[in-house]
DNA sequence: TATTGTTATACTCTATAACTATA
DNA sequence: TATAGTTATAGAGTATAACAATA
């Protein structure tokens, strides 16, 4: 298959398109892209440390901190030293946390098919498949 | 398809995974990112103002003016006043220009080729056709 | 008065390194 | 001494608005 821009460029956009898309939604809850990154890193259990969560979810840990700071604040997240070693963090979602997440997860997943809605079925899975094979982590 | 995390964390990873493979091609020839934009633009034929440009890479017009002046410096690009409207500064690749585009190309190519490498051909061929047909511009 | 390009500036994002508290 | 978390800070990237030059 021939390309004629190459395909960083092809992705760029579409993260942008991603972005804009997603952005109005995040906004209606008050929460950055990274805190719901937050959210959805910690969906499927809770975590031991707060910089095992960041490299899940691809960030520097120093800049999870405030947004950390926020989502406890606001009662989404639990986040209390581990009695057997305080240095650590123990991390989860609390039931309002777990609840906004799907909210949010909802709404995407809407924005999601409508862009995805004009590409054929067939082409849809390959590249959702292809998606997951080629993002690291 | 099921999918797990949604489609803007996957295309988040995987341009962070394609930049890091194009930032050292980049780096060999002291462009950066936009700069190379900047000359697939040019690529397929001159443009009239520097608007068009930005606007057909998606960028600010205001954040291209020191990469052309960079470009333009290193005999990449050539950039002139519009005899008919003075305002307007006309854009095209030099020969150098070209060449550098197609070297760094090259190299693109073969980094993406190989981490397509692991995709069965007929995902590959959906996935970049599907690329093609969500990315805006 | 409108348009192209430019400059200045302020704002956000991000990474680095230094610091604290525990072990 | 090593590790988890935190803070401070500097650097890069970005967008906004003001400005100069043409039309």
């Amino acid at each position: 298959m021939e390309r004629t821009d190459d395909l960083g460029a092809l992705v760029f956009r579409l993260g942008r398109r991603l972005l804009a898309m997603e952005q109005p939604i995040l906004a209606r809850h008050e929460l950055s892209m990274w805190a719901y990154a937050v959210l959805t890193g910690l969906r499927d259990g809770p975590m031991r440390t707060q910089a095992a969560l960041a490299a899940s979810i691809g960030a520097d840990k120093t800049r999870l901190i405030p947004v950390l700071d926020d989502l406890q604040q606001r009662g989404l997240i639990e986040r209390e030293p581990d009695p057997t070693d305080r240095r650590v963090r123990l991390l989860g979602l609390t039931t309002a946390g777990r609840q906004t997440h799907q909210s949010i997860e909802a709404d995407i997943r809407s924005g999601e098919d409508e862009i995805l809605a004009s590409v054929p079925e067939q082409d849809r899975e390959a590249f959702i498949r292809t998606l997951l094979a080629l993002s690291p982590r």
